[in-house]
DNA sequence: CTGAAAGCGCTAACAT
DNA sequence: ATGTTAGCGCTTTCAG
């Protein structure tokens, strides 16, 4: 079996409370008695138990992140800013990752085993109402990201503002035919995308052409995905209608696969259709993408920061923090004749 | 607080032993006290303490994975097949982003905390020699991914058979005057891909031109990256060397950056350079690029499979699997003049 | 400043 | 079949 303070106090001749406050970094030990424990730990090459300590300090210096849909890219970055936040601190993350309505409810279940984690992060997914009640009586902390709800924490990106820029941006080049490829309306982010993007239009006087609105009715992903934004391209062009002179597309997956759509039928990029999407995952860039970029990796540092202030003190007020993205001009839209790939773009 | 064994015991009238039982399911139960006890288990809304549990058990149902760079697409659809395989056991899966070797072992000290994980993967990364003996002797068990050690299970990819196939695939095509594009040597991929390569081609009676070699020195991702594929092929364009007809690319990304600086340059791909890459991870239809495929996923599954075995029976013999990487045939070899994406490529 | 002892919530061996 | 009790390894009073 594995060494434990008791091994360490017999052979340092003190009590396990002394090598407990030792290793605790307690003050109240003399320097001598300290070196004493420090070095039998050393030599037995002592490793503390976590789950023993956990259940002892009712703290387990873990977190868990229910996320859908493992690979997207969004996540991935999200996660990243998460995961280096918490290796900081000394945090481990367990990773859920929830397709299904069933699975996501199964995880938030294990999420609240009392002990089991500190707190526990949720992604982009809407937090079930059997489970509101749940997670405040049990006062197990919980962050929202990407999605949101008045009684917990949240950081979410400000889609209105996002689509908003975004399609000013391609009115402010002149387009005025301009249409929009979106996700799934089940997602709330490509709600909210649209509505801001038909506001925009009739703000600066424009049509709109419900005709060159497109929400994707694909689930996977909620349609935030390549095929998705292929197969609408390809519909479009397929239709034999004029085609829009730009659009607005609600992600950067979707106009990859636009462009591939695009591509195969020779009509380019910008000159025929210019593009400005959204997110700004890693890969856009490859792409020449003009986007509207989302902070991931701060959302995911972020969401951390508040969630150890929410477990250092759960009655502190509720924090909901907006980002706004940016516009990130590469070539897609035609604004940016000269673009040329740099790592700082 | 939270409700314990001893809440449920207590208002079913029985003792917590049989509480254990119950949700347990031992047989050694009445049905008629089983009833009263889970009736009253979900009345009062009973989640188990998973810590208390585990350290009563010994068993944590927890696994840990060690991985490098986060971010890698490789790693990240490995993970999918790790996290889908863990999930439907009822493990959990805590990641652990080792950027450097001291997170490396840091993270290795805590997996081989007693009763933290049952199991830890290590992705990758080479196993200092220190922590041979310590896994061993603390019987901890750990399976190898993509890295290899005689005494640990361990899966891989066959990089000299895959550098051989893709070499001779080039040469099949026509080729002589092949380059190759490297990631950094300090991997053990890029080592065995680039020797086999030589072995390759010098089989097949083709000159090896030093100058067409280019292993990266970049660190980050050990030069895996896009960047260090667009500026290797930037300075060999910048060089005003004549350039190979064909090269053969260590990774895809990388094979994306090279893409990006010919197309830059008015280079074609492949009128007038073929490309072979490795991994298909994917985003490499999106770019067309004929690749030698892994099979992430399976390799995800098949080390939860094997980390299962091991803990069910610690002292089976040892086993390691070898996958061959396949060609894939797209568009970057000019193989394959009618390629037109389908999402089943 | 330090040792002893009482839990943390659960499992499992031991009685009955 | 069921209750009782002794740990699992650690933290934290409580005496001294």
């Amino acid at each position: 079996m594995a060494v434990t303070i008791y091994d360490i106090a017999r052979e340092a001749n003190v009590g396990i409370g002394t090598v407990s406050r030792v290793l605790n970094n307690s003050p109240k030990v003399t320097t001598e008695t300290r070196d004493k424990v420090v070095t039998v730990a050393k030599r037995l090459n002592y490793q503390p138990h976590a789950f023993a300590q956990a259940l002892a300090r009712k703290r387990s210096n873990t977190l868990s992140a229910i996320i859908p849909f493992f690979t997207n890219y969004f996540f991935i970055q999200v996660l990243q800013g998460v995961q280096e936040t918490l290796a900081a601190v000394g945090y481990d993350l367990i990773i859920h990752g929830a397709n299904t309505q069933e699975q996501l409810e199964e995880y938030l279940v294990r999420s609240m085993r009392k002990g089991r984690v500190d707190g526990t992060l949720l992604f982009s997914l809407e937090l079930p109402d059997v489970f509101v009640e749940n997670f405040i009586d049990k006062k197990n902390p919980l962050v929202l990201v990407d999605t949101f709800h008045p009684l917990f924490d949240s950081i979410r990106v400000d889609n209105v503002i996002g689509a908003k820029k975004a399609t000013e941006h391609l009115i402010s080049l002149g387009h005025t035919s301009i249409g929009m490829l979106n996700a799934n309306l089940k997602s709330v982010r490509a709600k909210e995308r649209l509505s801001s993007f038909k506001e925009t239009m009739q703000l600066h006087g424009l049509d709109i052409h419900e005709e060159f609105i497109f929400n994707s009715t694909f689930t996977k992903n909620d349609g935030f995905s390549r095929e998705a934004g292929y197969d609408a391209m390809i519909g479009l062009i397929r239709s034999g209608a004029k085609l829009p002179t730009a659009f607005f597309v609600s992600s950067d997956v979707q106009a990859i696969g636009m462009l591939a759509a695009l591509r195969e039928n020779q009509i380019r990029v910008p000159e025929d259709i210019a593009i400005v999407s959204f997110d700004d995952i890693e890969i856009a860039k490859f792409f020449d993408l003009t986007t509207m970029r989302q902070p991931m990796f701060e959302m995911g540092e972020i969401a951390v920061k508040k969630m150890l202030e929410r477990i250092e003190n759960p009655s502190a007020p509720i924090s909901s923090t907006n980002f706004t993205p940016t516009l990130v001009v590469r070539s897609s839209c035609g604004a940016n004749k000269n673009y040329i790939f740099s790592d700082s773009n």
